[in-house]
RNA sequence: GGGCGGUUAGCUCAGCGGUAGAGCGCCUGCCUUACAAGCAGGAUGUCACUGGUUCAAGUCCAGUACCGCCCACCA
């Protein structure tokens, strides 16, 4: 039994997103159409959605980031490839902590006050809640997700790879525990990697100290920096050798000031003689250049720090003194001193925090480390060898590399207590831990650490003490590929999905996420963990300017889903996108909350759905199966037209599909629905649907049935709800099956016909010529007017012939004479010219002539413009010698073409007396 | 300092060697039984600038200017 085909009156002409496509989200989900089964047949074609941190809401960057990989899964899905798409969120460390730690200091409270154990309770009871909304935006984007395959970077499965990728990295020499220096985030007091930093520009100064020798304290260097504070941990002035200035003074000695410290002036070419004085001062502890001086040289390391950013004992007298009010206290003591040679305002680049918004420090410190050299060495081989991963675009391949090429150990501990604790633990003997900081054994769980840490140390070791600190974000999120699929565990679906076929992110992650992604794919599973890299833009503002909290220019994504529906929105965005990975503007009035683009969408959307309504009404309450395919013998013009026009378009599509071509597949579409579907295709069949011709009725039912069809399968992966809407009340499947798991259409050349095409062009130009002579003429539209089309030309009267009811139906036209020749010239007549086709409308009764004239005069000019053109080409010698002979031989037809049509032209203006 | 994008109609953007395009906006008619979230018709451009290659250059090459990103930062 079938669904009755609902009647006309019961659709609405009004598409309604909102009640559709929640219909169709839980339809998608209930019924399991996108979750994978790795038993069934099929290339697989599997990917993970980037997890989203679980911070607050989906914003505008995220819909289209997501919908982008949608359009190319539901593709490959209908391509009969084995999908799986897995969904998840991340923990986002350092993210979570920033939002609860404000949240208690409203409270008055600092994570401190509550304990580890209190704040992990809260955290996971805001996870809980951000999750949920997450997962309720998801899914409200229409994304073809595996939500049986639901993952969270913190959940049992993904913890235990985590542990496991740690202690395998450990034992392989790869983790370390050591001193160096790192960006330290005094608010945060945490340590953040080189990539969360933000560099912000800063107006500062630049302060010249003057730093007397030891030998003649009336002789004095001059040093400049940006952070004064820093020079009470100084343990050296360089030079650069070759600077004759100071090089006599190499090996004398300094006795720097407040401290009365002496230090060495030592030569090192890192030194820019030609910069400030071409002197340095160096403090290893806080400054990373300094500090591989300091290396090179033997200097001692000064720490001057505490971790809150105040200066400790080593910063004497100014200890316990913030570190900026320090800096103001040191300038004193330097003016007050006369060593203060002078003050230069500066504007430099600080970096700041990403999470804490405060200048970070470069501070000496025991944290975790990661040598990534060994992995990172593989990727670049593997880039080499076999591009792999692919970028799309290939641009970005660059970027990719070069970071790889210039890495440094990668700090993985950050203290702070959302996350992964480190799998490490510390004896505990006689109440304490040793203070050696090698002094720890890397296991599984407590129990196993007990064990070893008992063979490492001794029986009198009484218990063991877990590292407090955290693991990195993107140490699990490195895993993710991976860790999704089963890992460490040789799953069914690792087996059967792994690698990845497709990536798809943003570029600002490259580096945070990609390249962590296949340093430990290489590392663990040897295997770069996907092929293809899918690099999408930013979407920007309606000044395109980047979207970004700190502007608070952010345009929320469910406002113009409530407001515009998801499919609009989903094809508004894509629809922008040229080649791959372009930014996209995003129109917006802020004073609204309307966005242009994203209503011409949803008029696109409204569209299809009239175009649906009006097959739909003409089908007699027959589906596409029981009509049929058309017989060939029966096919009119019109129809071999639009099925041409299907194959045709289906091709391009495809193949824009295929290489990520998402933006310019969305734009074919459109054309082909628009322009040539509801345009002219169905404005050409409905005298048939109307008329007594019961074969050409049924034909034109055929063809709008099958072409309805294909054309929603096409636009599906852009358009899932209303696709699946319209294709379920077309298909009156009873909601068996879905348009998502259908068998994408496929071009078949047969129907292609571009010659066929041509004509219909000439066909068109002829019905919008009249059309154009009607309205320069004023007439009203259901005014029927008399028309002569006039060409020697044989083949194309005989295409007019064969068109001639379409034209005469869609200009209005009773009578339609199609001729070589005239035996009495009409009086009076409109004219215009198409090809060799004069096109002339008789008008009786008053007319304005001079405006047939001026009409007339204007298209000759226009005609002669290009035809200047062209004759000036032809006229020079070297284009008829150099040209290629076919481009010559078209310039010329066409100029006969033009310099005929003017002729005509003329004819009618002399005609008009 | 290095690198990557961009500069085409009022706005947002296609086009990437042979006659300047789309959507939105604008103008003129239309509520024509699919659609006024629509239909028909129309107007609109020194294709940033300067050179070069070519018979031919928004289209290729070089440089310049401006806009936007990324990376690295000289204390």
């Amino acid at each position: 039994m079938t669904a009755a085909i609902p009647q006309t009156a019961d659709l609405p002409s009004q598409y309604n997103p909102f009640e559709t496509e929640p219909k169709w989200q839980r339809f998608w989900e209930e019924k399991g159409f996108y979750v994978a089964d790795p038993s069934a047949p099929g290339d697989p074609f599997s990917m993970v959605l980037p997890p989203p941190n679980v911070t607050g809401n989906l914003h505008m960057g995220h819909a289209f980031a997501f919908t982008l990989p949608d359009v190319v899964t539901r593709y490959k899905r209908m391509r009969g490839y084995n999908v799986l798409w897995v969904p998840g969120t991340d923990h986002a460390s350092i993210a979570v902590h920033t939002i609860l730690e404000n949240q208690l200091r409203q409270e008055g409270k600092s994570r401190f006050d509550l304990g580890r154990e209190a704040f992990l309770e809260r955290a996971w009871a805001w996870k809980e809640q951000s999750q949920g909304t997450i997962k309720g935006q998801l899914r409200r984007l229409g994304l073809s997700l595996d939500w049986s395959r639901d993952r969270f970077t913190m959940d049992e499965g993904l913890n235990r790879a985590v542990i496991e990728a740690f202690v395998r990295l450990y034992e392989a020499g790869l983790i370390y525990r050591g001193e160096y220096l790192v960006n330290w985030c005094p608010a945060t007091q945490s340590a953040v990697s080189d990539i969360e930093l933000d560099d912000k520009e800063v107006k500062g100064h630049l302060w010249h100290f003057r730093y007397p020798l030891a030998a003649d304290p009336k002789q004095y260097l001059v040093v400049a920096t940006t952070r004064p504070e820093t020079m009470l941990g100084d343990t050296a002035v360089a030079v650069n050798p070759t600077d004759e200035r100071y090089r006599h003074l190499i090996g004398q000695q300094i006795k720097l000031p407040i401290k009365d410290r002496l230090i060495p002036i030592i030569g090192d070419e890192y030194v820019d003689a030609s910069f400030g004085s071409g002197c340095v001062k160096i403090t290893p502890a806080h400054d990373p250049n300094d500090f591989e001086i300091g290396k090179r040289h033997h200097l001692p390391f000064i720490n001057i720090l505490n971790k809150d950013g105040t200066l400790n004992e080593n910063g004497d007298p100014f200890t316990g003194l913030d570190r900026f009010v320090a800096r103001k206290k040191v300038v004193q003591w330097f003016e007050e001193h006369g060593l203060l040679e002078k003050v230069e305002d500066y504007t430099h680049t600080v970096p700041h925090s990403d999470r804490g918004g405060v200048p970070i420090e470069p501070l000496l410190s025991i944290q975790w480390f990661c040598d990534v050299s060994g992995m990172a060495a593989r990727c670049l081989e593997e880039e080499r060898l076999n591009t792999s991963p692919r970028f799309v675009p290939e641009r970005w391949t660059k970027v990719y590399t070069g970071w790889l090429e210039k890495l440094r150990p990668w700090c993985i501990s950050r203290q702070l207590w959302w996350g992964h604790q480190i799998p490490a633990w510390y004896p505990v003997i006689e109440g304490q831990i040793p203070e050696d900081p090698q002094a720890f054994v890397v296991a599984r769980h407590e129990q196993e650490a007990l064990t070893k840490a008992r063979e490492k140390f001794g029986a009198e070791v009484e218990s063991v003490q877990q590292d407090p600190d955290v693991l990195d974000t993107w140490f699990s999120s490195g895993l993710w590929p991976f860790s999704t699929l089963g890992w460490p565990d040789e799953t069914e679906d690792f087996k059967r999905y792994y690698p990845n076929s497709l990536m798809s992110t943003g570029f600002d992650i490259i580096f945070f996420w990609v390249a962590r992604m296949t340093m430990m794919g290489s590392q663990f599973t040897g295997r770069i963990p996907f092929k293809d890299v899918y690099i999408n833009g930013l979407v920007r503002d309606e000044h395109g300017a980047k979207m970004s909290k700190s502007k608070g220019n952010g345009i929320d994504p469910l406002e113009l889903l409530d407001k515009y529906g998801t499919d609009a929105l989903r094809y508004a965005l894509v629809k922008e996108v040229v080649g791959a990975g372009q930014d996209v503007r995003l129109a917006y009035d802020r004073k609204t909350g309307e966005s242009a683009s994203v209503e011409a969408a949803r008029n696109f959307a409204n569209k299809i759905w009239n175009a649906s309504r009006f097959v739909l009404m003409n089908l007699e309450g027959q589906s596409p199966a029981q009509l049929g395919f058309p017989s060939s013998e029966h096919l009119e013009l019109a129809d071999r037209w639009i099925l041409s026009r299907l194959h045709s378009t289906t091709a391009q599509v495809i193949q824009e599909l295929e290489t990520y071509g998402l933006g310019e597949g969305a734009r074919l579409l459109y054309s082909l629905i628009w322009d040539d579907f509801c345009d002219w295709y169905i404005e050409l069949v409905k005298p048939r649907l109307r008329g007594e011709d019961i074969t050409s009725k049924r034909t034109a039912q055929q063809v709008l049935a099958t072409v309805l069809e294909s054309i929603l399968k096409l636009l599906h992966p852009w358009m899932p709800h209303i696709t699946e809407e319209i294709w379920q009340l077309l298909t009156q499947t009873a909601q068996a099956t879905s348009i998502a798991v259908q068998p994408y259409p496929e071009s078949d050349p047969a129907w292609v016909d571009p010659v066929l095409e041509q004509e219909f062009a000439l066909v068109i130009q002829t019905i919008s010529s009249l059309r154009n002579l009607r309205a320069e003429a004023g007439l009203k539209p259901n005014q029927s007017i008399t028309a002569i089309l006039l060409t020697t030309d044989l083949t194309e009267q005989s295409i007019l012939t064969r068109a001639q009811a379409y034209i005469q139906d869609l200009t209005k036209a009773e009578s339609l004479q199609i001729t070589g020749s005239l035996a009495t010239e009409p009086k009076q007549v409109a004219a215009g010219v198409v090809g060799t086709i004069q096109v002339l409308m008789p008008l009786a009764g008053l007319v304005d002539l001079e405006a047939l004239r001026v009409k007339l005069q204007k298209d000759i000019a226009k005609l002669e413009k290009e035809a200047q053109g062209i004759r000036s080409r032809l006229e020079n010698p070297n284009f008829i010698s150099k040209a290629n002979p076919e481009v010559v031989q078209t310039n010329r037809e066409q100029l006969a073409e033009l310099e005929a049509q003017m002729q005509l032209l003329q004819v009618r203006l002399q005609k008009l007396g």
